[in-house]
RNA sequence: GUCCCCAUCGUCUAGUUGGCCUAGGACACCGCCCUUUCACGGCGGCAACAGGGGUUCGAAUCCCCUUGGGGACGCCA
């Protein structure tokens, strides 16, 4: 049988966190096994779907590199299939009309809560004649008697009487079918043979099967992933901010969709002891069979490091590249100073993100507004104004600019004065970067340039005067 | 409330046919080392089988109950 997933989600918001794993998931497992993943946009909800939504997670898609052999389909466009499929659901006797109105439908159902049972239609109209000239919604016929039994993937077998089910809505009063007649319609359509998606449609499988059932279509195979929860073990859906948000919004903050396709991974599912993985891994190592069935909460630090790992070990061309964006935002143009890519090797461990990373390489370029005055109160005493002039003229004077000279001017100033390491090094640190994380000095000294350099030690002695005159 | 699902460190998890588990790894946290800053890295530490009954020579692993959590119960998806 030949494999085919599919990522159903509805527009009617970005694509967050857990949407995204359910799509990765199912990507993953088509890729795993040469089949093919299909996207469908369920939008038949015309007053909550939008087109914002829709893009929105197609971008989403798109930046995760999550991409799908078939579609976007929409179901917008494929209503006049359902109609196809509920007259015949109507005429073989699995469907029928009901005019109950809504009030009749409430007072159903608060007697039912006071009575303490289950909220459900009671089949008032199942055997009523209702016209289809009245206003009326089409009820699926479900089996009064006898059990559905679910072999879900993941969370093995699922049993649910058909006594709990009642005859749910297939056909708004407005003509519009509903989701779980969609569902079904388009999974047999794309030939889907493995539905795999969240934990919380878990209790609509067994009246989908039964609608598959009484269609005479095969029932495909279900794999229910575990819901995951906001950091505080709360509902995802449900945080208006932090880390809810949507993917495109870890984007923004600067991470890497490589790690935050990894973070998702580990996310109810594992290999052994292995934390990192790459893309080609987890395709190879990946299956459904081996996924959690408890929920997990998402955490941020465990994703910053894994970003930090990113940022670390990928191809510096490639980080250079992601950064490019991040950097935009600050205004600056890499291409007027020192080279991008020998920036980022030079910085890329002392960041998280791409963002930060950006932040920490400003100096690079500009230079800063202002030294952070705890550092600069330290460091730029009296005291060193000395070794800062010498080592200012020694830069001036150098006669080729590079890492190892520089190196040499440092050191030997040191010597000169008799002052350690520390008493020169954190001075011109302090003045040639404003304080600021950054890697060894040569190596600051030497990518920041000459003439920045100098102009900044200037500065530096400038600062130090005014302070001494105060 | 009814039905369905779930339950190992704070978090993600290993543990897959019960013994190799005095429960392993990772993140976070705390020390120490490395170090001209900040980091990276290295070493070490803290920390869990929800509770109670069974089954068994032996249970984190199987069964039952309790408790706790989640989901569904819409003319939403």
């Amino acid at each position: 049988m030949a494999i085919r997933t599919r990522f159903a989600p509805s527009p009617t918001g970005y694509l967050h966190i857990g949407g995204a794993r359910t799509a990765l998931f199912s990507w993953l497992y088509a890729r795993k096994h040469g089949g093919r993943f299909v996207l469908r946009i369920e939008d038949t909800d015309l007053e909550r779907s939008t087109a914002e939504s829709v893009n929105a997670i197609l971008e989403g898609m798109t930046w995760l590199g999550l991409e799908y052999d078939e579609g976007p389909f929409y179901q917008t466009e494929r209503f006049e299939r359902y109609n196809e499929i509920i007259e015949r659901l109507l005429a073989e006797g699995h469907a029928y009309r009901c005019n109950c109105s809504r009030e009749r439908l409430d007072e159903l159902r608060e007697a039912q809560m006071a009575r303490k049972e289950k909220p459900r239609y009671d089949g008032h109209c199942r055997h009523r004649e209702v016209s289809a000239d009245e206003p009326h919604v089409i009820r699926f016929k479900n089996p009064l008697e006898g059990q559905i039994v679910i072999d879900d993937l993941i969370r093995g077998r699922v049993m649910m009487q058909n006594s709990e089910l009642d005859d749910l809505i297939i056909r708004r009063s407005d003509g519009a079918p509903t989701y779980n007649l969609t569902v079904v319609v388009d999974d047999h359509d794309m030939q889907i043979s493995h539905v795999i998606r969240g934990d919380d449609h878990l209790n609509n499988t067994p009246r989908q099967a039964n609608i598959l059932k009484a269609l005479g279509a095969n029932v495909p195979v279900y794999a229910h992933l575990p819901m995951i929860l906001a950091e505080d073990g709360a509902k995802l859906s449900k945080r208006v901010h932090g880390e809810s948000v949507s993917v495109i919004q870890y984007r923004e903050e600067g991470y890497l969709p490589e790690a935050l396709l990894n973070y998702l991974v580990r996310l109810g599912w594992s290999h052994g002891d292995q934390e990192i993985f790459t893309l080609d891994e987890m395709v190879q190592l990946f299956d459904l069979s081996e996924v959690n069935n408890s929920a997990s909460s998402i955490n941020i630090s465990k994703l910053l490091w894994l970003n930090q790992q990113y940022l670390k070990s990928s191809d510096p061309n490639y980080i250079a590249h992601q950064l490019g964006y991040h950097l935009g935002k600050l205004d600056i143009d890499p291409s007027e100073g020192p080279d991008i890519v020998a920036v980022v090797e030079a910085q890329r461990e002392r960041a998280q993100t791409l963002k930060e990373l950006a932040d920490i390489c400003q100096f690079f370029y500009r230079d800063f507004e202002g030294y952070d005055e705890k550092v600069a109160s330290k460091q730029l005493k009296a005291v060193v104004a000395e070794p800062l002039q010498l080592i200012r003229d020694k830069l001036a004077a150098l006669e080729t600019w590079e890492q190892a000279a520089i190196h040499t001017v440092i050191h030997s100033t040191a010597e000169e004065l008799d002052l350690k390491m520390g008493k020169v090094g954190m001075p011109l640190r302090v003045a040639v970067t404003g304080g600021a994380p950054s890697p060894s000095l040569d190596l600051t000294v030497y990518l920041i340039g000459r003439e920045p350099c100098l102009r900044r030690i200037e500065m530096a002695l400038d600062y130090i005067r005014q302070r001494a005159a105060q």
